[in-house]
Order: structure tokens, then sequence, then C-alpha cells
DNA sequence: AGCCAGGACTGAG
DNA sequence: CTCAGTCATGGC
């Protein structure tokens, strides 16, 4: 709606304040790619302090794996992952993508076009948007940016967006806007979670300390 | 004690 | 196509 050079411009301007803050910040708490996948499910709509627990979990039933999610009964998968919350539908779609991940090689996958695989992650019920982003970038290592709800309250706050833009209006304008690199993506999701998580928080913003502070959008 | 969290799907209208 | 309702647990 604004001119779309000031939106880009102040992009660049978040992401050289989150660098001046956290340094190339180079993140997705996971020990292995399939791990990527089990906590990118795992984390929709929920906190990571809960998402973790079931990793703990999966991680001591040596089940943090396609071939082993796959084969085991829906009952003992949901026991596992139950501090993780809807923990029927997770159960699920966790069962699903690891059928689809089982019979394949990550290096394989990572050479094959990322628009193919974003159809076939969205094709897997329980797979939006944001978690197949989230695999395509922190598994696959693609160059895509993930659009979370974090994202999505800091680019509304800081004027760069209507309340009412769309997934695909921030991917474009972060993906229009910085170096399309795959670090670089990664990177800037990183500190906006960062940032959301301790400054931006849906009741009770704490801007006083946020590295965002001092940009400026040209809506606001 | 509520509110909320790194979403996605479904059924109305 | 937009959007409220639904799914569930644990932390603060």
């Amino acid at each position: 709606m604004k001119n779309a050079l000031d939106r880009r411009k102040t992009i660049l301007e978040l992401y050289q304040a989150g660098l001046d803050h956290y340094g190339d910040l180079y993140w997705w708490p996971a020990e292995t790619p399939f791990e990527v996948v089990i906590g990118a499910v795992l984390t929709q709509n929920t906190s990571w302090k809960n998402v973790e627990k079931a990793i703990v979990n999966l991680r001591e039933a040596s089940a943090c794996n396609a071939e082993a999610i796959a084969s085991m009964h829906y009952k003992k998968l949901e026991k596992l992952i139950r501090p993780s919350g809807f923990f029927r539908s997770k159960r699920r779609t966790l069962r699903e993508i690891s059928l689809y991940f089982k019979n394949r090689d990550i290096p394989v996958m990572k050479k094959r076009s990322t628009v193919e695989l974003r159809k076939e992650l969205l094709s897997i019920k329980g797979i939006g948007e944001e978690t197949a982003d989230s695999v395509l970038l922190y598994a696959l290592e693609k160059n895509i940016f993930v659009v979370d709800a974090y994202t999505k309250r800091i680019f509304t706050r800081h004027g760069l967006v209507a309340k009412n833009a769309t997934y695909q209006n921030m991917q474009k304008l972060v993906m229009n806007s910085i170096k399309r690199e795959s670090r670089v993506f990664n990177i800037f999701h990183s500190h906006i979670v960062e940032v959301g998580k301790t400054y931006c928080a849906k009741k009770e913003p704490r801007c006083g300390q946020c590295p965002y502070k001092k940009v400026k959008g040209p809506i606001s």
C-alpha cells in the first residue's frame, strides 16, 4: 500500500539491527535434519518449552527418526508427544511426514526444486505454509523465508504491513528485500523469534530494550 | 487463575 | 473467500 521501496529499506534496517544485537545467530534447536521436521510440527501454536519435553521423550525412546515414528503404534506416539499439546492431530501429522521422509535421502532432496518439494510437503495433511517452509529452510537449507506469528506481530507493529497481510505478502516482502540466501533467511528468522519471545509479547511488550526499537515503518 | 504459545483444518455464511 | 471454532498441554 505504501511505498514498496520504503518497506524494503525498513526490512534491511530490521535485519541490520538484529545483526548488531545478536550477531549472525544461526539456528534451529535440533541435532539432525529430521529432528527439525519433528520440531516444526510439534511447535505449531505451541511454546518451544513444551516441544522440548516431547523431543526429549522421543530421544529417550530412540525415536527421532522417520523409520521409528512411521512404524510406532499411535498410542505410544501420542504418549511421547503429549507435552507439546494437540497430541492427536500432531501424531497423525508426524506419522504422515515420517512416511514421506522414510524412503528419501536428505542430500538427494537438497538438490531438488524448492517449488516441487514445497508442493509435496503442503500435500501432507497437517503441514501448512509455515511448517513446510521451516522444513525447507532449516532441514533442507533451501532459500526460503519462514513467516510466523512473531514475524506478523513485529511487522505490523512497525507499520510494515497491514494487519490483514497474508503469509505470502510478508514472505515476498522479505525475500525481495534482503539477499536471497538460506543463511540470511535463517539468521533473520532467528532474530525475529528471539525478539518476539523476549520483547514482543502479545499483551505486555517490553519495547525498552528491543533491538528493533529504533526502526520505524512507512505506515506507522 | 487465566492467558497464551514459533498453526492448520473445517464448516458456515 | 474470509473467519470463528476447534484441537491440548504446561509455563508464567
